[in-house]
DNA sequence: TTACAGTTTGAAAGCGCTTTCATTCTGGGC
DNA sequence: GCCCAGAATGAAAGCGCTTTCAAACTGTAA
């Protein structure tokens, strides 16, 4: 028989319920869940001791028995890429900090960039009851999307998408990358290359875009040839430079369509006895925390990964308060640091 | 009115209740309840046909009802310290890929280095009546861990700690740091820089400890000028660089307690004109996936962070189960690459 | 044939909270 | 002083599931 010992801390929080609040504070359990969520106007008296009770009793309302009898669970879901990706990462971080200061909380899950998990974690979502769900990037078809917002609240980042309880939040990846090929061109290169993401990813295939864009505006030819096909991490990025050296094409700068790839470019040029930014520009995209510390230290298209976070979390709160959220996605900039440099004469 | 169209996927999973299936399927509820958690022995015939209906009806389960009734939520909370730090990130896919096999969820809350917000994490996780806690490297005390494994299982990394439903997986920090130092000593270095880590984080004591049993065995002196402070952070490793080299100390390798220093301190250097590994050799501790793109690669103590990650997911498992974990933790390794060389004579 | 241990099953009581509905107070207008 | 709208409160019915507990069988020994 475990002694019943309690020090001041909360440590046997578990077994107070509501009930017990009520009954010592003399009131009726619908009264104590009219105080806890302010759905009714209860006297000033009563108010006062039963939230004099609470603190005493150290009371915490059960989520389960709220989920069960409300219908809410006070947790939204967020579907992720994974849980370690370093540019998801801080999103999801945003996203928790947000949430929290609603009294939410986030159940993540990865979708290992694979629609068919992706699916299953929606349906591992759905089954917790979550309240809502966030989707990052993510690689299910927009009509499934679709269907899943006329069952609960869904928010979406990576596309842009209409529909009833969906909002999407789109980074301008067109800009972007705009912005970081420009940056190339206004430093004198006109033989840029340009390293792809996985075309499967939309956000790939519109940085694409933006890099054909400034090279047309510039009125530089797009060669095919200086397009190394990527998938958004370190070592394909590593492959695609080295497959770029190979071919022994001519090109002074290179666009890395993310950071991590461009890690993995500048690795390749390291091992090929070429410096950076002597040698060759390269430019990232997403700004990472880690490209302030790459060597030299990376410019890039920032991308506000924690802000993303914060501003799908706070759409969704607002799609869960009954609202029409209005979010607007802060626009790209580019940082110039020290990877980027004239081309040399 | 939305019309009933329903595709093949489980669209309208959410209204379908155990007692649906009990009705579909002629039998009480209790008996689809004791199929469901295989309680009891049930005809095969009801057990058919029971199973039909579920298959039927696309029944799910709710976990709140669930929770509430039967006390299990199949669900197990983690608490790391930044949902986003390059090294918790991946424990927390090791942990979510184990648990995943066995049908539970993880719960992630971040604590921010700070035993307050800990505490806070563990009472929402308590309130969300997970299953089990796991704890990666936390801040709380001894004490406070100990406490809460009296009402749930408990699994901790990064401190070795014996008590009843708790069980603590360590890493060798000491034996880790000192490879690192042999490491550099063996290449010839005689006076060898220290970053530190954060003072009160354990990992940072064990890793000077090595540190400074390394120096010892070889026997050279151990000089208190040689050792800056860091925070486990790049710009902390950066400052405490900045801060070795002002102090027109003479030295020829560093060894940073962290990888993420490291970073930093290869920046110091790097804006200083001083290459690596020709002018200094630099070493870390950890192996983040980072670090192989580092330029040059880290030389650096791998730490199986995926591997303690589903080490410490498989002893909750264990716990649940009501067995008793023998988990072994892998030892460090020091990995060879190309930021550390013998000093220049 | 009767009695009894052993098996399956169902009825019903919760788990802790929300919410409707009805009840009891208010105070103001006449 | 009386009546009624409106405010404050409580009783009670769930939410969807688990888990006693007891009833209804089964088969077998006497």
């Amino acid at each position: 028989m475990r002694a019943p010992i309690r020090s001041k801390a909360a440590v046997d929080t578990r077994k107070v319920t509501l009930g017990m609040v009520a009954e010592h504070s003399g009131v009726s359990p619908s009264t104590v869940s009219r105080i806890l969520n302010g759905t009714a106007i209860v006297s000033d008296a009563k108010r006062e001791s039963v939230e004099r009770a609470i603190a005493e009793l150290e009371f915490v309302p059960n989520p389960m028995a709220r989920g069960l009898a409300g219908g809410r669970t006070l947790s939204v879901g967020v579907v992720t890429q994974a849980i370690d990706s370093p540019f998801y990462g801080i999103a999801l971080r945003g996203i928790e900090d947000e949430l929290d200061k609603s009294g939410y909380s986030a159940l993540f899950v990865s979708g290992h960039w694979n629609a068919v998990e992706e699916a299953r974690c929606v349906e591992t979502l759905r089954s917790r009851r979550v309240d809502g769900i966030i989707v990052l990037t993510g690689r299910m078809s927009d009509s499934a999307l679709r269907a899943c917002a006329k069952t609960v609240p869904v928010v979406v980042t990576g596309r842009t998408l209409k529909a009833t309880g969906l909002v999407s939040l789109n980074f301008d990846n067109v800009a972007g990358a705009r912005m970081a090929t420009d940056h190339l061109i206004q430093l004198g290169h006109r033989r840029i290359a340009f390293i792809t993401g996985d075309p499967a990813h939309p956000d790939a295939v519109e940085r694409e875009q933006g890099y054909r864009a400034a090279l047309e505006a510039a009125g530089i030819a797009f060669q095919a040839n200086l397009v190394a096909p990527g998938q958004f991490h370190e070592e394909s990025g590593r492959l695609a430079m080295e497959h770029l050296l190979q071919a022994r094409q001519r090109f002074t700068g290179v666009f890395a369509a993310n950071d991590q790839m461009a890690f993995g470019a500048a690795l390749a040029l390291h091992q090929r006895g070429l410096r950076v930014p002597d040698d060759m520009s390269l430019v990232g995209f997403d700004d990472l925390a880690a490209s302030v510390y790459a060597l030299p230290p990376l410019s890039t298209v920032h991308q506000p990964g924690y802000e993303l976070g914060r501003l799908a979390a706070t759409a969704m709160l607002q799609l869960l308060a009954g609202g029409k959220p209005r979010i607007e996605v802060p626009a790209p900039r580019f940082i110039v640091r020290e990877s980027s440099a004239r081309p040399r004469p």
